[in-house]
DNA sequence: TTGGAGCTTCCCATCATGGCAAGGTCAAGC
DNA sequence: GCTTGACCTTGCCATGATGGGAAGCTCCAA
């Protein structure tokens, strides 16, 4: 939460004036405009997200107004939590004038499937956690709910001394 | 769903006739017997959660009924969601006769916080998606408030149809 | 003795991201 | 034109937990 080393938080907010501006622009720039650190718009690259970027002749990446915007789109489907794999369907279908709505939103539906599949798993964690710790005394006396419920020892066998 | 390549599901129950089985057991067997993989057995004994593991002559490992409990243990610590440094601390405390549980409780602590995190950042993304898909018509035109919303084009700007 | 099941080690892949290193480029100031 | 420092290049390695595959060795029952 301290430093910001590339470029993690909000896109500057400089949205209005995209077109004005001086483009092309090179990598460190685009990752500030777009929210997508340096390193992970050439790695986007490799994924072939944006088709082959500009070079300058010193071998500078050159983004253009239009890479930017497709990199505003690839972190916000980021944000909502998408693989890299369902952007690029999504990208594409943004791409395509033949697009139909019901293939975007299968995608989306297909992706809040999975994120309720994980989420109830989480849950029930949590369940067995809260229920754990809550039995655990958590003082300084070694007995505990918790490791004995990790060990497979059934909690009520445990006898408060001896045997 | 399908197969059970390695050993995945749900341990075998013979907890009660684990002291009298012939121990040690090879690596397949400590497998099943812990429903942990043969292949995690070699990795968990890579970080050093086993100690040293017996061998054969001729160089198979051999797992005594107390490493099954250990691999039984760490499983479980999975299943609640644990990562694997957070079990190697859970297992030392285990083993250790001085132990505080307030300890143990800490650590379950930490994890139930980190797991809230988790969940309510995926719930956001539920519902940022929930509403994105309740307004998308989701038929063969090509409008969609998903893509608006990726693409940052405000929904409200676009128009039925020309300018 | 032989066959096949089971074991060994080693390397690679996942997924999105970051760190580090050695070296090249650009632009501003002198 | 030259220096300087910020910025860029590529490449390899790491994360965390898990799986895949290959090449080769061991074990045991028939």
């Amino acid at each position: 939460m301290a430093s910001q080393p590339e470029a993690r938080d909000a896109p500057e907010d400089e949205t209005a004036d995209l077109e004005q501006r001086i483009f092309p622009v090179p990598i460190g720039e685009a990752a500030r405009l777009s929210g997508v650190s340096a390193r992970m718009l050439r790695h986007y690259e490799s994924l072939g997200l944006l088709g082959r970027v500009g070079r300058t002749d010193g071998g500078y990446r050159q983004y253009t107004a239009a890479d930017v915007h497709t990199l505003r789109f690839v972190r916000r489907g980021r944000d909502l939590g998408f693989s890299m794999a369902e952007i690029s369907e999504l990208a594409s279908l943004w791409r395509s004038q033949h697009r139909a709505s019901a293939s975007v939103k299968q995608i989306a539906q297909r992706h809040m499937a999975a994120l309720a599949t994980r989420i109830a798993a989480m849950q029930a964690m949590q369940r067995s956690l809260h229920t754990l710790v809550r039995q655990c005394h958590g003082d300084s006396r070694p007995d505990c709910p918790i490791l004995d419920d990790l060990a497979g020892t059934p909690t009520g066998t445990r006898h408060p001394a001896g045997t």
